[in-house]
This record gives C-alpha cells, structure tokens and sequence, in this order.
DNA sequence: AAGAAATGTTGCTGATCGTCAACATTCGTT
DNA sequence: AACGAATGTTGACGATCAGCAACATTTCTT
C-alpha cells in the first residue's frame, strides 16, 4: 500500500488493529503512547510525531518500505521544475492547520 | 528500503537530497518547511511532525509503502504474546526523551 | 432494552515543536 | 591560503503537542 498522506497511515492502523483484534487501549498500550494518541492516529491527524508512528506500525507488525525511482531519473525531472509548484502544494496541505510553514507568506 | 526507526528515513533522505544534487535550503523550500527543520530531519530527530517527513519525501521523489505479513499468522503471534516486551519495548524508546509514555510508570 | 465496553470529545498542563535570526563551523573550489 | 557556500548551532518566540481526567457518544453483548 502506498503510503501518501497521514490519512494513509490512520486507515492501515485501524484496519490493521481491527484485523488482529485489539482496541484502541490495548495498541496504545503495546505502542507505548496514551489511548488519546492513537485516537489521533488513527484520525488521521497531521502532526504526531514520527517516532511515535513508527512504534505503533512495529506493534501492529505493519512493515514500512521506500522505494525510489531512477535517481538520474528524478534529477531530470526537478533540475528543470518550477519551484513555485513544490511551494504551493506545500501551501495547500499548511491550510489544514495554519502552521505558516516556513513563514513569509 | 526497511524504515524502523526515524534514523533510517534521516538517511535516506540525505543520500536521496545528494542525489539530486540539492541543498538543504533548496529541499526546504521545495518541502514547504525551514531549512533548521531539514537539518533536524537529517538528524534523526524523531519528534519531527509525520506530515512535513510525507511533505518532504514526497519532494525528493521517495514512495513509502506498508507491507504486512498475513493477518491470521499476526492474530496468532500477538494474542499469546507478553504484554511486557511491548512496553518494555517502549521505554526503551522513550528513554531517548523523558517522554513519560503513557504516565503510570 | 439494559448494561458494559469501546470510541470520541473537551479543557487543562508542562513540555516541545517549528520558525526565525544571528553566528560558528565545515566543505568545496579556486 | 582564501573565499564563498553549505551545514550546523544557539537562543528566543508563539503555537502545538502528548498526556491526563472527566464526560459524552457509539457499539457490542447479553
């Protein structure tokens, strides 16, 4: 499954808890976080914190892989990109929280 | 790839930015994020917020894929298992910042 | 239907985040 | 060596986090 966004990551934990069986108290338990940070989780919240994440998909056994195209490949494809496009999509996903990103707006 | 912990993405994104020939000013600006949050990410800081590492993996190209041994075979492993290791798994983690987990120590 | 269990919500707290600015250090090129 | 660029550090700031407790709602079991 590819992973895209942290509605990703939310829907593949609770599928997966689901599967095995568990409620959210007992995978909080087993991941080392509170009840409430799972239910932000798997809510798909933007911005828990990354090692958090990962110690949870260890409990529930789910496996995280990268995988990258041809890094000529790629190399190609940004040298000649316009920056503008980066910066707005970053822009577009700030405006779930207005987090300013990296300022100067 | 494997990513376990959040060194395994620092570096990965690092050998993937090089790759690219990009600087950290120039992946920041690209991922929506400040340069010091970059650097940080490099770093292996696993407090980082999961939706800028998504933002930033995103802008160097790299796909994040989950993949789960069978579901049964899970069940079957986690429902016997000791609640224990988890946790003490887990403080273990948390030993890296006094993040007091889920309180009750 | 009734009760319990699971999930979700709200308000609060201390701690930390991500950003900025300024400065130090390292790296690469000449 | 010297220069500029890239990387890393520090301190300050407002904003937000993750956890907790108490409560509300939904779901499940009997």
């Amino acid at each position: 499954m590819q992973i895209i966004s942290a509605r990703d990551i939310a829907s593949r934990v609770k599928t997966r808890r689901k599967e095995i069986g568990w409620t959210q108290a007992q995978l909080a338990e087993r991941s080392g976080v509170s009840r409430d940070w799972i239910i932000a989780l798997e809510q798909a919240k933007p911005s828990v914190e990354l090692a958090l994440v990962l110690r949870t998909l260890k409990a529930l056994n789910i496996q995280l892989h990268t995988s990258e195209k041809d890094a000529t490949e790629n190399k190609l494809i940004y040298s000649g990109n316009s920056i503008e496009d980066a910066k707005a999509a970053a822009l577009r996903h700030s405006k779930q929280r207005n987090h300013n990103t990296h300022g100067k707006a």
